[in-house]
DNA sequence: TCTGGGGTCCTAGGACCC
DNA sequence: TCTGGGGTCCTAGGACCC
């Protein structure tokens, strides 16, 4: 390879920009916190089954690294300071942070809250190039948001995140530099330079991929360019197989995506101590079905498939899920079918995780909830829970909507449900006096 | 060293319809 | 009476990403 410095790329070589804030969670906790600059520092779970989900510099000397379970890093290092996470003012950061990528361009797509991909190709009467481009993009997060960032460039989606990933501190690959912290692979090394990755480092290799890989005798990219598609297909399926064996040749066809529908929404817990009674289990669906029926009048959504998803203590998961013929977003609609799907799953094991998703997403206003002159089948407890979650649904939306003019209004803990409290141990009349408008008192 | 919580996509089989 | 093949929807599970 060549040693001389690549030179700034042009628009038409470079289209894609990638950005990734270093450290994300991290860097914030410390900004809001001074004092702990320069300290080893993560935000993650502290508890014994919690895991790190964001380390900073100091914390990854000692090889903590995100996605470490938490226990793991203290080992690591005993200093450690973890953080619970405020994602509330992480997401006020990455809306700073998504607001100045659009003032670049709005041909962008984020992932996550801490990167975002680029189609940079709007800047051409504007007669910007890519390398101007990046370092107005790290200028400004610098400046504004007193964050770092890596990024990194390339003509489709594949090279710049693989490029953004190089830009980081300590991985700095001098050939591949094209400004400080900006990382582009140029068309003469682009080939040569994926062929030596580890298969691992591509999009879509996770942990088991790689292990049936290896299995196969392909370590590096380049063993993967090289290999039949159809062999690949029987081991990998077919559309991971063909993606691969693209991106080993450098090609991927992914587009931004400016807009992108959501598709599913849930909320998940996993519990410091298993539960192992069918009512604890049921009491969490409520809760659970609080949270996620209060996310789709949000997002003014109705879904008709409502899931749930058990792990046990030995690590076992499993789901189940019921399509409604209609929509629903009222928490005791939610509670009912949750707690049906529940109730038909065999509970002799502890349960460390129970989750509740919906999915199948109507307009709130296309929904059509008919009352039912079906007969319900005596002793089918789905049918039955659908027919109940049909009577929230309908009589109930006014009350609802009520409910979250509150919230909105006094904060989310202002108003509860009885039987929630009830649950909890507390009593109804916690609800009156000083607590009337929840622990901050009343917004404006 | 033993795995969170927010999501996405893919696969495979069965039911049902034409 | 027994049969085919394709399309769509639903369910369950698995793997991946940040």
């Amino acid at each position: 390879m060549s040693n001389s410095p690549a030179e700034s790329p042009s628009l038409e070589e470079a289209p894609i920009l990638h950005v990734d804030l270093d450290a994300f969670f991290a860097s914030v906790e410390i900004l809001d916190d001074p004092s702990l600059r320069g300290k080893p520092v993560c935000v993650g779970g502290a508890a014994e089954r919690g895991v790190i989900a964001s380390a900073s510099y100091e914390a990854r000397r000692h090889g903590v690294k995100s996605a470490m379970p938490s226990v793991v890093a203290r080992r690591l290092c005993p200093d450690l300071i973890i953080l619970p996470g405020r994602f509330d003012r992480y997401e006020e950061y990455s809306h700073q942070f998504h607001g100045v990528v659009n003032d670049l361009t709005p041909d962008y797509e984020p992932l996550g809250l801490d990167e975002v991909f680029a189609d940079l190709r709007s800047l051409r009467r504007l007669g910007v190039r890519p390398l101007d481009a990046a370092r107005e993009l790290r200028g400004r997060i610098r400046e504004e948001l007193q964050l770092e960032c890596g990024v990194g460039l390339g003509r489709n989606k594949l090279f710049a995140k693989l490029a953004s990933k190089q830009s980081k501190p300590h991985v700095v690959d001098h050939q591949l530099v094209v400004g400080e912290g900006v990382v582009w692979v140029s068309p003469e090394l682009e080939e040569r330079w994926i062929a030596e990755l580890p298969v691992r480092a591509l999009w879509g290799v996770g942990p088991q991929t790689a292990t049936k890989l290896h299995q196969l005798g392909l370590r590096w990219v380049r063993d993967l360019a090289k290999v039949d598609e159809e062999t690949l297909a029987r081991h990998l399926g077919a559309a991971m197989a063909a993606t691969l064996v693209a991106y080993a040749r450098g090609e991927d066809e992914r587009t931004v995506t400016v807009h992108r529908e959501l598709k599913s929404l849930g909320h998940d817990q996993t519990f410091a101590i298993s539960l192992t009674s069918l009512e604890e289990v049921l009491s969490q669906c409520r809760h659970h079905a609080g949270v996620v029926a209060r996310a789709l009048r949000g997002q003014g959504r109705v879904a008709r498939t409502i899931s749930v998803v058990l792990r046990f203590d030995d690590l076992e998961s499993l789901s189940r899920s019921q399509t409604l013929p209609f929509g629903i977003d009222d928490e005791s609609a939610l509670t009912s079918v949750a707690q049906a799907l529940v109730r038909s799953v065999d509970l002799s094991r502890p349960v460390r995780l129970l989750g509740l998703y919906a999915s199948s997403f109507l307009e709130r206003s296309d929904n059509q909830v008919q009352l039912s002159f079906d007969v319900v089948t005596e002793g089918d407890r789905r049918n039955e829970a659908i027919e109940q979650s049909r009577e929230y649904q309908v009589s109930s939306a006014s009350l609802r909507d009520a409910l979250d003019d509150i919230r909105r209004r006094y904060g989310a803990s202002s108003v509860g449900v009885a039987s929630d409290l009830a649950s909890q141990g507390l009593r109804i009349e916690r609800q009156r006096g000083s607590h009337a408008f929840g622990p901050e008192g009343p917004v404006k």
